[in-house]
DNA sequence: CGTCAATCGTTGATAATGTCAATGGTTAAG
DNA sequence: CTTAACCATTGACATTATCAACGATTGACG
């Protein structure tokens, strides 16, 4: 099991580029890297993580509008549409329009979205753990919640 | 100076979504948000954190070829050499064929790459302060240690 | 009540990025 | 000297991002 073309490979030299330093960088790639990753182990249920985000969030306590969700997932409105189209079109959610407001639409999951949920969740799971198998428990912990006071 | 369309506003409400757990949304959210900053910032030099990456190591001190930027950056080499050309053009840096291997060229800044890199860095620096702004000095400190880790 | 501005989802056009195969020049191994 | 591998580059193509426009709906206000 051996990742494909390894980014991490003889690039020790330059560990101490100032580049380094810029949290801005170390997000870009851990979070290139981590998403490509999790991409890789979705591919079996052909979904990305940005369906599997979507999917997540329909199958949350919360009922969310397609605006919602384009906010909370930093994405332009047109492009949660077509993920939509995608997840409708395979009968994991469905879009019903939001009776207190009939402009925008509440997005609810399926009996089937959530099998596909449970699934893809635990994909999920195994490749986060993969990715930060460098960091212990703890160290962890203390990631998702730097990374969470950060996000919002 | 407010942030355009501000992607946390009226969120607390899914703040418990299980989403928010996973390492891998707010990875990516984070670094979605903080690159959309930074490149703001930089429009005034007209440069992307893609350029200022590649220009941040040219200006470091070991010499890094296409190639190897293409692995530190997790980029295509194709798309390296799109950023070389923009950089180029601008008399920023210089590709040199490696004389120990003349396949490969090293990337050398010009003395204007210094300035300008010089310049973006301050720009980057305040947009990752302004970012980081929710973490107290130390948490800072700990983030990136944490990403280094996970990133290597 | 009726206007009018604002908002929502949707569509479509266009730019930016990502991905991948193929090429000429170069190297290392045998 | 041949062959396989590697590098930067190009070009084709897919995916994603960005933005303007539209019909439908809402809320505010006269």
């Amino acid at each position: 099991m051996t990742t494909p073309t390894d980014p991490s490979a003889g690039l020790e030299r330059f560990l101490g580029a100032q580049l380094t330093t810029e949290p801005i960088f170390l997000m870009a790639r851990t979070a290139s890297m981590g998403s490509a990753a999790a991409n890789r182990k979705l591919a079996q249920l052909e979904l990305k993580v940005r369906h599997y985000s979507v999917l997540a969030l329909a199958c949350g306590e919360e009922q969310l509008t397609q605006r919602e969700l384009s906010q909370f997932l930093v994405l332009d409105p047109s492009q949660i549409v077509a993920i939509l189209d995608d997840l409708e079109r395979r009968g994991a959610v469905e879009r019903r329009t939001d009776p207190r407001d009939r402009r925008s639409k509440i997005i609810a999951p399926t009996a089937a979205g959530r099998e596909l949920y449970a699934q893809a969740r635990a994909l999920v799971e195994s490749s986060t753990a993969e990715s930060l198998s460098p960091l212990s428990p703890a160290e962890r912990e203390q990631l998702s919640r730097l990374l969470k006071k950060v996000a919002f």
